[in-house]
DNA sequence: CGGCCGCTTGAGCAGGCTCAACGTGAGTGG
DNA sequence: CCACTCACGTTGAGCCTGCTCAAGCGGCCG
């Protein structure tokens, strides 16, 4: 049982067979340092990776130099899965703390999809999981102010987490620099900065040594105007 | 011939007898109205819908009434491939323009999945696609300013429509409002009215009667900072 | 003709940005 | 083991982009 497993189960649970091949195919593992690029903007790949440990993200390099990050990757998360078809890689997908990812082959993929219709719709889903969720981004972005916004993205990690089992006492992991937080929110570190200390203030949130402390997620989820029904967990725990 | 096989060519030649099953599963079509509907969030559906003619959008209506709108749909896309699988739309579909529509059933898309590689490479593609313009509209509202933010989205809608041949003399339609603009790129129908003002100005386009012109497409791209390659389509006129 | 929707413009306000300085902790080399 | 460095976080001050409120205009439709 990994991370992946989990992930997957969430969509519906693997019969024994399908959970064993999941087990085997990313049984080979490997350890990346932080700050490693796992595919580059331009370039094409033929394995998809996945994330077993750790946590990645996916951005792009505007002209004047700003980065935007539009992904987190989370343990149990696929990065391109999707992309193997493009002929270029429109983005740049790099590890923000270790990682231990798994590279599954081209070739296992399309087997899968040959063989496994349980498997392949549960690949089918993390794919339609993933837009709902740039979707959600666009929203945040487009429609929320700096406070609500950073809100709604720790709510949204915090649900992505608690679904593989990372979520402990309201507390999760969240390896970013307030730097990177800005980039993915669309804000300055400086603003990133007072927007978290008002957070920790209405005691909703806490940010520090990269780790996130949500006391009390439902009064967090209000605030924030979160619904979980875009990540189309089935477990959407009730008593939140 | 029509705006879908159009579209699907963009990413590789049909073959006469895969044009054919295309041409004929979206030869019943049906005409709406503006401001119509055609998916609600929180319902379930089990047709997909392809625009023929016509411009509809995906948005979603936030707790404060706030609506942002997370897509485009222009003639030839397809509104619902991915979503018939989830148990809820967690979004909202509606026509911006009268549209000409065809509805296909989903037992028509399944074999068209199990018997035709390239029609459904071809739908894979356009899922593709789907997803780099979120992750670049994700990039256009974190990381640019008003004006080149609607300059940016004009520029991607002129390739789209480029792409199924609705672009003459650098003109093409574009029926929404400047609050719908605004809706779009998260800025407020007087700053949207404003920003069309100075690019209109700076002789880079112009948008009025629900059409847009831009004169010279390459310094329109150029000062947008845009770059098609995330559309993936074949056809990348070099001229521009 | 009147009403309404959408566009336009002005004025003042505010959320978020930039620049700048300082604090703090972890790692590194002497 | 301590001093140094560097990356990251924190806070202040002033500015500017984009927002709100408000009013006027123009065209379309009933």
């Amino acid at each position: 049982m990994n991370a992946f497993v989990r992930k997957l189960e969430c969509y519906h649970a693997l019969s024994e067979s399908d959970a064993e091949l999941i087990i085997n195919a990313t049984s080979s593992t490997r350890i990346v340092g932080r700050r490693t690029e796992l595919i580059r903007e331009g370039e094409a790949t033929n394995k998809v990776h996945v994330i077993l440990d750790g946590f990645a993200c996916r951005y792009k390099i505007l002209a004047n130099g700003a980065r935007q990050i539009f992904a987190y990757l989370v343990p149990g998360d696929i990065c391109d899965l999707h992309v193997a078809r493009l002929d270029e890689m429109d983005q740049t997908v790099a590890t923000l703390s270790d990682c231990t990812i798994s590279e599954i082959r081209r070739p296992t993929i399309l087997d899968i999809v040959a063989e496994r219709p349980a498997l392949t719709r549960a690949f089918w889903w993390t794919m339609l999981v993933d837009e709902a969720v740039l979707r959600e981004w666009i929203t945040n972005l487009g429609s929320r102010n700096a406070e609500i916004r950073i809100a709604h993205l720790f709510c949204e990690i915090h649900a992505r987490l608690d679904a593989v089992g990372l979520v402990a006492d309201g507390m999760f992991e969240l390896p970013l620099t307030q730097q990177e937080l800005g980039e993915t929110v669309g804000l300055s570190v400086v603003h990133v900065n007072r927007s978290l200390k008002t957070l920790r203030e209405r005691g909703l949130a806490t940010f520090r040594k990269h780790s996130v402390e949500i006391p009390q997620i439902k009064r967090m989820r209000q605030f924030s105007d979160f619904n979980p029904n875009y990540l189309h967990l089935k477990i959407n725990s009730p008593d939140y």
